[in-house]
DNA sequence: AAATTTACTGAACATTGTTTAGTAAACAAC
DNA sequence: GTTGTTTACTAAACAATGTTCAGTAAATTT
């Protein structure tokens, strides 16, 4: 049953947005009455927890092809370049991972905690495999993790929060192109 | 009385954040009904663009000691320092200026977008001017701009939206501190 | 057969954005 | 000075949405 109105909600929610859907919707969808998704999920915060966790399990899924190259360098690349996409791919899921005003407080205790955390984990080692491989002079892990992060979200985010209307909509994307390629080899120089 | 309805937004909004603020509680903090509220401003996306105007304009004071750094690179280091000092010290109006999910379509009519837009250009010519005295090898103002942009938006915006909570909340402001320096020191390779 | 548990719903309530119909005071025109 | 018009405002209602509650009916247990 969670599994049904988990599916809904996430379907409802990449097709009319975040904004579009709403407890009555998931319910008619499903065609079950609004109150009993309400037997199988506390408030509207415990199914967005469950539903960041598809999100988690999404973005997850896209970045495991990255994690797989064995140079540190390039894998750390492939990392970011599938990042970025994910974010122009799914617009939806990662607003719900990385920018919507949520009930953030207690989530560490949420599943989706969880698999975030394993993947920013598995981030910062692979800066710091980089590192050991001298490929970065800097062996500052965490603050380089961290810069090159605020870089792709900023990107990610500028793009689906439409703040990049100074430019024309079909120069958009080659420039966060650009600018990934850029950020690369400002790295490089670390 | 737009000057009464909008202070009375504002603080409002500065005090109990954007979600806890509805026209029922501004029209009640100056007095009038709710409906008045609709006679000055069309709907509360009109209000919102007015406060958005309200928001750039506060930006703008807040950068305008940078503006007058004479050197080019040391106005670029400053004027970003105060950029993530601004996000910092008002989260509410940043939010509402890069991060809120409201009515973009026709923004460009706004007052608030020529604000915004002016804030930026002077960005990219101030980038511009640091390529014509030679501290970047780099010729791409735009790219260059872009990127550094998108860092500063990306620590600020993770920060304000709660996506730092793998880090320890006592680190957060050092390490964001870090990065800006980080990418500063990156940029002097471009 | 009776009691209890499980699964579900219609109706209601509270909150919030918005509209409508109307009031009352100020002002204008004759 | 009465009449018509404009201005400034509001109470009440409407619609959408999150949420709760009382109740029903089938399934299961005793």
């Amino acid at each position: 049953m969670r599994r049904l109105i988990l599916d809904a909600a996430l379907h409802l929610f990449r097709t009319k947005g975040y904004e579009g859907v709403n407890m009555r919707n998931i319910a008619e969808a499903i065609e079950y009455s609004a109150a009993t998704l309400y037997l199988y999920y506390k408030d509207k915060n415990e199914l967005y927890f469950a539903l960041q966790f598809e999100a988690a399990a999404a973005k997850r899924d896209h970045l495991l092809p990255a994690m797989e190259v064995l140079d540190p360098m390039e894998r750390l690349v492939e990392f970011g370049r599938r990042y970025i996409d994910f974010g122009f791919k799914h617009p939806d899921l990662y607003d719900l991972l990385f920018i919507t005003k949520a009930p953030m407080e207690h989530i560490e205790n949420q599943e989706c905690w969880a698999l975030g955390i394993a993947t920013h984990t598995f981030f910062v080692e692979t800066v710091q495999a980089c590192i050991d491989q001298r490929y970065f002079k800097s062996t500052d892990a965490a603050t380089i993790a961290y810069t090159l992060w605020c870089h792709a979200h900023g990107l990610v985010s500028l793009f689906i929060r439409e703040r990049m209307r100074m430019y024309p909509e079909d120069q958009r994307q080659a420039l966060a192109a650009k600018s990934f390629e850029m950020i690369i080899k400002m790295a490089e120089s670390l």
